[in-house]
DNA sequence: GCCCATAGTGTCAAAAAGGATACCGTCATG
DNA sequence: CATGACGGTATCCTTTTTGACACTATGGGC
């Protein structure tokens, strides 16, 4: 599926369908989610997001910088500093991600207890 | 990524990264955003998502259905008949999906105005 | 001198997703 | 008889995603 930073603007389908392709692979929600807590660095993400290679966190992260969902923060330190804030436009993200840690909670958790 | 029906349950991490595994490609989404007014058949469903082919939309729809989050039904008819519903399971989406649907309207729609 | 941490990049290769196209059976229509 | 609608399959191919692994620079600790 074409990601954002590649898209023809406008040409897409309804706006459930565009905000997908903003968000889609499903690291970029991870990493979202995750920065809703605060500011965090490159590291920190990692291991909050065990299973996600270097540099799969290193290309989403650019992806969401790209979108401008996030903002990547450069501090010209040794060892480098580098930290991840959401945008404002990221942190209007903010009811989809709860809506989906919500769903996650309520359907995935236990045993299916709310299944249909 | 692997998919819901694939996956080892209880291994993943958040909720928000389990809710993700469960919907990821951006179809499901969108399908399942269509299926929330109403029950639909297959070619309504590929009419209203003109971007998606049959191959893919046969696929997710199995996905779908073997999540548990969709219904589908076939009627012994010539012509065939099937017909699509959410799933209670999957009509508890709606937050998500309508999260989705107004972030899209109020970020993406025209001109970016709400944009960092 | 050697290893560690930070925040990456580069390369290779496998796996998955997605697209294009052709084909199926059945019945109705023309 | 040919065509079309329906709801798919099957096959082939390309693109995208993902993973594994090595490598970089710098400075600090041992």
């Amino acid at each position: 599926m074409p990601r954002a930073s590649q898209r023809k603007p406008g040409v897409q389908g309804c706006a459930v369908e565009r905000t997908m392709s903003l968000i889609d692979g499903k690291w970029k929600i991870i990493v979202l989610y995750k920065l809703l807590g605060g500011t965090l660095r490159f590291n920190e993400l990692r291991r909050l997001i065990p299973s996600v290679t270097q540099r799969m966190l290193t290309h989403q992260l650019r992806e969401l910088e790209a979108d401008g969902l996030i903002v990547r923060t450069v501090y010209a330190q040794v060892p480098p500093r580098v930290e991840y804030t959401l945008s404002a436009r990221g942190r209007s993200l903010e009811p989809v991600l709860l809506a989906m840690k919500e769903w996650g909670d309520a359907n995935l958790s236990s045993s299916e207890a709310y299944a249909a």
